[in-house]
DNA sequence: CTGTATTTGTACGTATGTATG
DNA sequence: ACATACATACGTACAAATACA
């Protein structure tokens, strides 16, 4: 692993444990230079790092300061799936039914989205989520089966992430998501119970491993009442 | 302006403006070097920032992408304001306009939600902004008078952020934000070109001091056809 | 398949600027 | 004025991934 990469997971895990509680100030990056027995410019690289990621907070002419956890935390979330969220959010259970498990070619679209070859091989999941007794979310979920081998429609009935990071042990390095109304699509009709609405609220996700190479494409669409999104940003 | 980000502005608008079309591959780092008379270390970080805003992909031994970047998009990557996120998508006619600009009392449910006292002097500013000659967003915004003084039409119709930041040198921490799909309302039709859309997405918005306190809060009301929301999420 | 050139990634060292106390 | 701490910028060297002859 790059230097700057384990000094970052050395500081992070003082963070977690209590070791450097929160509002504390780290040392300077001098000092950092030295207990690490980097330069200035891999220390600077490392404590980049933690401030992009929510861990600390770097003041010009002051310092670097140590973030509260509970926004740490909320960050995490932010990489899960919406509806577990979603469903932790409002403190009930959503149950989830796997409506269709294929293995797939990578279509044209989804090959130049996730720079693929065209015809990789790939799994496609439908899974919906009901709400209360209605079908209310939809999810789409493309993997790469080469990243990700041995989906079952078991597992995703369970949680698929949890297996790609308990069971086959990669790392997710991050997501962009995308939030928009999307005109109601045939397969929405089918799989959802949209009374009279004529739009879905859609997010695109793409996830991707540590090496930066993606694995995933998801749709999640969204009932309009049924859709909600909150998080914290930060400066 | 620090030279990393002038390169970052001069590529970003290349990019903007299709002389560096999506999908291209940009230059070489030692290529910009000496277009920009800068050492790679600058242009790095140039580079970076640019990947980290969604305009390129690096690929370690092959090169730098540029990532297509289709119609209004949200960059949320910590607290942006809307003329920060739309002051670099000039050549597409964007204007604001202040509909309302009023002194009042916090109503109770405003006092609850930013746990003020009953009766605390606020500003209530409507602003609309218009899009390819139509208003497609409204920006509803309440701030503490006590917390940010001097707030004027002019400043309003400008950037209320910048004013905040650089004028009054408040130092601003982090923002809660939510977004859900809602009805539309009276005031909405009012100040909206809805067409025949019977909902609009709402982004709220709690925005708070370094210190802790809660300074603002900010309904922005998009159009369904118009909105969309990205950001990165982390590990 | 093999070496070579190209391109990005990491690391180090140094110097100077800017914000804070 | 002075010291401390982070920000920017330059230069150099080597490693790692990729492309190609």
């Amino acid at each position: 692993m790059a230097k700057y990469r384990q000094i970052y997971e050395q500081l992070a895990e003082k963070m977690r444990s209590g070791a450097l509680p929160a509002e504390s100030k780290l040392p300077s990056e001098t000092e950092l230079m030295h207990a690490f027995e980097a330069s200035r410019g891999t220390v600077r690289k490392a404590l980049d790092l933690l401030q992009e990621h929510g861990y600390v907070r770097k003041h010009h002419g002051k310092g670097v300061f140590v973030l509260r956890r509970d926004q740490i935390e909320f960050q995490f979330n932010g990489i899960v799936s919406f509806s577990e969220v979603y469903a932790s959010m409002l403190g009930r259970s959503i149950q989830t039914t796997v409506a269709s498990f294929e293995e797939i070619e990578a279509p044209p679209w989804l090959a130049e989205r996730m720079n693929l070859e065209p015809g990789t091989e790939m799994y496609r999941i439908e899974r919906v989520r009901n709400f209360d007794g209605e079908n209310v979310i939809l999810d789409v979920n493309y993997f790469v089966k080469d990243l990700v081998p041995g989906l079952t429609e078991a597992v995703a009935a369970h949680s698929i992430y949890h297996y790609i990071e308990h069971e086959l042990g990669l790392q997710i390095s991050y997501a962009k998501r995308k939030i928009a109304a999307e005109d109601v699509t045939a397969l929405d009709r089918v799989r959802l119970d949209l009374h009279d609405y004529e739009y879905v609220i859609v997010i695109t996700n793409d996830t991707f491993l540590y090496e930066g190479r993606q694995f995933e494409y998801t749709e999640s669409r969204h009932r309009l009442d049924k859709f909600q999104f909150s998080d914290v940003a930060r400066r």
